[in-house]
RNA sequence: GCGCCCCUAGCUCAAUUGGAUAGAGCAACAGACUACGAAUCUGUAGGUUGGCGGUUCGAUUCCGUCGGGGCGCACCA
């Protein structure tokens, strides 16, 4: 809606400035007044234009002014503080065509091309602990606002089924526990939980004596060569692991479409492709002099925006092994359809509803199987820790002349979560009291496993229930509670910018109260218990609104009521606007925020009992009230669903 | 040493990418329920935006510099 009409509003002032001092300004934005009396939307269009013409700022917004309240939907216009030009839209059609909007949605037009986000990504070797959920719930949030804003996206899980992480619960399986595939096969309950505590074993059993570490050498290069019992049981337990981790992200609303192993890549030889290519194109050199000698290097340093490293970057090491860096080149010249080499697939599983998952194989090929890759915006979610690394991923795609592809790669990097020091505490960590923020060290096996988090989360939101309407049957409660603990995940993941270092608190993610999930959730519930009770006592809800349609809201809008609604409407408006800049600045907080501003002018409005729905002064109020409210209960459950934040029958 | 991120109310974070009087939540204090569900709302208090310079109509935002914190800069994955 907002964005229709701010697109005509733009037309219109290039147009007024081209009629009053033959300039075209180019490309106008608005902002917000930061008083609704001053106006519904500003442009600071004519200060820019002062310095061009030399004259002031004031006389110019005038005249813009002057022509502007004669466009259509602005009821007048306003000349403010230094030179801004305010509009007032004409309340009562903007209400009327944003109620209906929201009635009838239009989905957004279809972008051109293909988009992957790549997220969760957890090395599949030990349960997902609250870093991930991080990543994964950024990740999913990214996915819904891009689909919403008419985006095609694929979601993809990489998983690093080859790594040393595995290789490590591998040593601990056959070193510490002296366990073959077959027993470990029968280890029984949650096998992520048991790997987590293994894990941790092995980390104290490779300080112990230097031979020791010389083990995860050993089970890493079994597993790389393949086809042995080494090999089989670090597959067991990579794909035992990533069901799991599915599951913990399934309790969140999150999943995926392919799921991309890194044992693929290697044994479909995606490198060796890459490698040609990047030779052909003289993109790489080999070094024969210096330290470096003997290795294959991407030059860096020397682009325009890469700020100046000083090395060059090796992509094959002086024995002819590929660097994991080498190897996320290829992986992301597939992403971008510019490896001419594929995976194979197979259906991994097809849920409930229909959802398929597949996963990449180098056995056959699944002929039903959709086409992966090709994307013309790759988006991948990793830590800020990684920002060096996908610069040079980055470099490597552009080195090879990939313009437009090096452009639609894309990191999106978000800080690490640490403890707050009572959480740490609770833990077990042994904690500095001057200290601020505590680091969780994975090694250790401490830290806050996703599962146990949303555990809590839950038995807290089941207590709180309980307290408050224990008469409800017990399956309901059960998960009204499962619903408000993910809100509240979700939205306490969300509402932080993604390079804040984020400090976990159990008792702030558990709270209910301030800008929270649940607090979003409460509004919708809220409103729409009330059409329930209209119903109840013999109104007809679909009657009131059909009657808000011939309304004239316009004068409807007079007095402070009026100016309540028209402030909530106007936000609201807002919400397609929020979602494009959360594309944009590839910055889903700002949806998070926007949905938490729209539920506290709701409930700020709702509140009052002078605006009551029930004991409307006549019908034609009741009617307006019934219209802003259903109003809001579509827009807020659109938002919702954009933040993956589940709605409750009841709270 | 080089590069990136961060420093805003007691605490945790915003600030429409250079705009108008720097805003929210929490915590504190004072209030509002025989209820359109109080998981809510109203109000009070809380600021030299780390320091100092600069750029301009305008700086939390851009530049310089100093101070403090975090992370990268592997022939590890």
């Amino acid at each position: 809606m907002i964005l229709a009409l701010q697109a005509r509003l733009a037309d219109a002032l290039r147009a007024a400035a081209r009629d009053a001092f033959g300039v075209d300004p180019g490309a106008v934005g608005f902002q917000y007044p930061p008083d609704p009396a001053m106006g519904d939307l500003a442009s600071s269009a004519a200060m820019s234009l002062a310095k061009a013409q030399r004259r002031n700022p004031r006389e110019i917004a005038a005249a813009l002014a002057e022509r502007m309240a004669k466009a259509p939907g602005v009821s007048r216009a306003e000349v403010a503080g230094a030179g801004f030009v305010n509009l007032f839209l004409d309340r009562g059609a903007a209400l009327g065509t944003l109620a209906a909007g929201l009635r009838d949605p239009q989905p957004a037009a279809a972008v051109p091309g293909h988009a992957i986000v790549e997220h969760t990504s957890i090395n599949p070797n030990k349960a997902a602990h609250v870093g991930h959920v991080r990543n994964a719930i950024l990740g999913d949030t990214f996915v819904r606002i891009l689909r919403a804003r008419g985006h095609d996206v694929g979601v993809q899980n990489y998983i690093d089924d080859t790594g040393v992480q595995v290789a490590d619960v591998v040593v601990g399986f056959l070193h510490l526990e002296k366990k073959a595939l077959a027993e470990v096969a029968a280890i029984p309950g949650r096998f992520d939980y048991y790997c987590w505590d293994l894990y941790a074993r092995v980390g104290d059993f490779y300080a112990a004596a230097p031979e020791n570490k010389a083990k995860q050498a050993e089970v890493l290069h079994a597993i790389e060569a393949g086809s042995n019992d080494v090999a089989a049981l670090a597959e067991h337990v990579a794909a035992r692991i990533v069901a799991c981790h599915l599951e913990t992200m399934a309790r969140l609303g999150i999943r995926y479409e392919l799921l991309a192993h890194e044992s693929d890549i290697l044994r479909l030889h995606f490198w060796n492709r890459a490698f040609a290519l990047l030779k052909d194109a003289g993109a790489i050199r080999l070094v024969t002099e210096g330290k470096q000698i003997g290795c294959w290097v991407l030059g860096m340093g020397k682009g325009d925006d890469a700020a100046a490293v000083d090395e060059d970057k090796i992509l094959v090491r002086s024995n002819g092994t590929v660097t994991y860096t080498g190897k996320d080149i290829a992986y992301q010249l597939w992403k971008l359809g510019r490896l001419d080499r594929d995976f194979r697939y197979r259906l991994y599983r097809e849920e409930p509803d229909g959802h398929k998952v597949w996963q990449t194989t180098s056995g056959d090929s699944d002929p039903g199987a959709p086409r992966f890759g090709h994307a013309r915006d790759v988006y991948n979610v990793i830590d800020v820790g990684q920002s060096y690394p996908q610069r040079v991923v980055k470099a490597g795609v552009a080195a090879l002349g990939f313009e437009r592809e090096a452009a639609g790669t894309h990191h999106l990097a978000y800080e690490k979560v640490v403890l707050s020091q009572a959480t740490a505490k609770a833990l077990g960590y042994e904690v500095a009291d001057e200290g601020g923020a505590v680091k969780v060290s994975g090694r250790k096996g401490l830290g806050v496993k996703a599962d146990d988090l949303i555990d809590a989360l839950e038995r807290k939101a089941l207590a709180e229930i309980e307290a408050r309407d224990p008469e409800r049957p017990a399956e309901q409660k059960q998960r009204t509670a499962r619903e408000i603990a993910v809100g509240a995940l979700r939205y306490f993941m969300l509402r932080y910018g993604r390079t804040r270092v984020l400090t976990f608190d159990l008792e702030e993610a558990l709270a209910f109260t301030g800008e929270t999930g649940p607090y979003v959730q409460n509004a919708i519930v809220r409103a729409r218990n009330i059409f329930a009770k209209l119903e109840a006592e013999g109104h007809r809800v679909e009657a009131l609104l059909e009657r808000a349609r011939g309304l004239d809201l316009g004068a409807m809008l007079d007095g402070d009521e009026g100016a309540e609604i028209w402030a909530l409407a106007l936000l609201m408006a807002r919400s397609e606007e929020v979602a494009e800049a959360a594309v944009a600045s590839e910055e889903p907080s700002l949806v998070a925020r926007h949905a938490f501003a729209v539920a506290q002018a709701f409930h700020g409005y709702y509140q009052k009992p002078k605006y009551s729905l029930l004991r409307a002064e006549s019908e034609d109020r009741r009617a307006l009230r019934v219209l802003v409210v259903d109003a809001f209960v579509r827009q807020m459950t659109a938002l919702a669903g954009l933040l993956g934040i589940p709605v409750p029958e009841r709270m």
